[in-house]
DNA sequence: GTGGTGACGGGCC
DNA sequence: AGGCCCGCCACCA
């Protein structure tokens, strides 16, 4: 377990309940700029065992990142859920929900 | 060792 | 907004 794995994982425990935040923007936070790629790494191997707010963390363009369309639909539904806006392609206004 | 692969980002158009 | 391209980097077959 690195140092940049357990500063994600606090990071993405610590993202208000009803906001969002980018995959760069907590690699950027964790003290590694280009480990966007990672965070999606952890995110996909410690969601359960860590109990991560998978469905807070989106793309930079503010818009759900996932090729799965079935995964998607339930990123897309739990934001809603939490009083986050998502439009109908899965945009959210950053300025508005982001962190 | 090695090449292909993303739940990415930034720049450009 | 949305598409394309290129740089990045840990993983995995």
């Amino acid at each position: 377990m690195t140092q940049f794995t357990e500063e994600v994982l606090v990071i993405i425990q610590r993202i208000p309940y009803g906001s969002v935040m980018s995959y760069g923007r907590i690699a950027r936070l964790a003290g590694n700029a280009r480990g966007a790629r990672q965070v999606v790494r952890i995110l996909h191997s410690m969601t359960e065992k860590y109990n991560l707010p998978w469905h807070r963390i989106i793309n930079s363009k503010g818009k759900i990142s996932i090729t799965d369309e079935s995964y998607a639909a339930i990123q897309r539904e739990l934001l809603i859920s939490e009083g986050v806006e998502v439009s109908e392609n899965g945009y959210i206004d950053i300025s508005k929900y982001g962190t």
